[in-house]
DNA sequence: GAGTGGTCTAGACCACTAA
DNA sequence: TAGTGGTCTAGACCACTCC
């Protein structure tokens, strides 16, 4: 059952999953080195290394300098999410794709939402919400704020046309953002723009996106009932 | 401002994300080609292929043989959620983790169920609730199937003291797996177990996981009222 | 100190695909 | 068909860290 072929690397992440699900390399135990797969596989090192990388990358297996290759004892279970813009999902659905812009105001956020977004005092915000809908009933309901401070550019949108999030893509790109999924109960005005009960169980999803040290924006979107974020393991 | 010393590939890839937030290649646009760019930063092409081909992972950059590398349009969210134990997560949050089996018994999947996991007739079941507890308050609950044709050594375990999360890491493990996150209203049994009152919105995980083309186990876990799932972008 | 993985190089050939 | 990214090689040096 030994392979003996010369492998490229995607064989010989293959041949290592196989050597792992068989439990031939057990949870928590070490594997050869790199040097010697290589000679093995009949292959470069640098082969091995791209796929004993990408495994664990993965989370199968833990790399240690000196140490050695060790097959991970709990592994990790690392789900890629990709969340595109709502307008892409809609479409992908094969539905028509609407955006109506309810709101839209200058204010301030709230103190703990304007420390998380380590405001300085003076800062102007605007807020917009802003219903998204697939054949024209609601998707997804959006509440954002955004840091003229940081993007003043803004201040001269208005948002009726363009939602905020593709005109923030086109206009703002971040450094980095934070993003948590949680579920809400609705209260009646949400409710009501999203065509559902009050109280209803709402699956959200909240992002801060930041360019350096500085908040750009700080969204929270709500969708329809019963919508699901799928993904793969 | 041009950098002009030798350049490792994170180097190269610090440059190009450069490049790209300062709108220096703007988004739709074509970058030079590796070559060029290795020139440019005096390394070799493998580098560069090493930084471009992380990029390009990570969604800023799209690339085909041939037609070049473009900066990503609509530069696709990526986050990587990584799917703890629930052991574990309790344990990280410090938290005394517990266990409480409530309930186990044979039995068959509802057939839309059974259809999603591709059960043929015949096919034996268990389900298994549970409860997972933080400093002995409820933190999550699951309701799950484990596919006895599939994992025949499962008959021989009742859970009554290790999770089967638990068991199947180690017994069985998985080739591949869908996830899926929502929000539900959880009814009267629900929340009496997670000391919740009855229609409060929960966030919920359903997982499938299969063992080539056989499905393993399919679990659904709510979590305690105000759970948040948190990564990075 | 020594063994391991991490990275880089220069060159080569291949696979894909736009033109 | 020609240009681009994808991969592989053989060798080298480095960085880390266990012993």
């Amino acid at each position: 059952m030994t392979e003996t072929g010369r492998k490229n690397w995607q064989a010989v992440q293959e041949e290592v999953r196989r050597r792992i699900h068989a439990r031939i390399w057990a949870p928590g135990e070490m594997i050869p080195n790199e040097q010697d797969l290589a000679e093995e596989f009949g292959c470069a090192r640098a082969t091995v290394n791209r796929a004993l990388r990408n495994l664990s990358e993965a989370g199968l297996l833990e790399r240690r300098r000196k140490a050695g290759t060790r097959v991970a004892l709990h592994p990790v279970r690392k789900a890629t999410l990709s969340i595109p813009l709502l307008r892409k999902e809609i479409s992908d659905r094969g539905a028509a794709y609407g955006y109506r812009r309810l709101d839209f105001r200058p204010g301030h956020p709230p103190a703990d939402l304007a420390r998380k977004m380590n405001a300085r005092a003076g800062d102007g915000f605007v807020r917009v919400m802003a219903l998204h809908l697939a054949n024209a009933t609601p998707f997804a309901l959006e509440d954002r704020w955004i840091n003229l401070a940081t993007v003043p550019e803004a201040a001269g949108e208005d948002f009726t046309e363009t939602s905020a999030n593709e005109w923030l893509v086109e206009n703002a790109p971040y450094t980095h953002g934070d993003i948590a999924f949680s579920a809400v109960s609705v209260d009646a005005e949400k409710a009501g723009h999203l065509d559902c009960p009050p109280g209803a169980a709402i699956f959200t999803i909240e992002r801060m996106t930041w360019n350096k040290a500085r908040a750009i924006t700080y969204v929270q979107q709500f969708f329809r009932p019963g919508y699901r974020m799928k993904t793969q393991l």
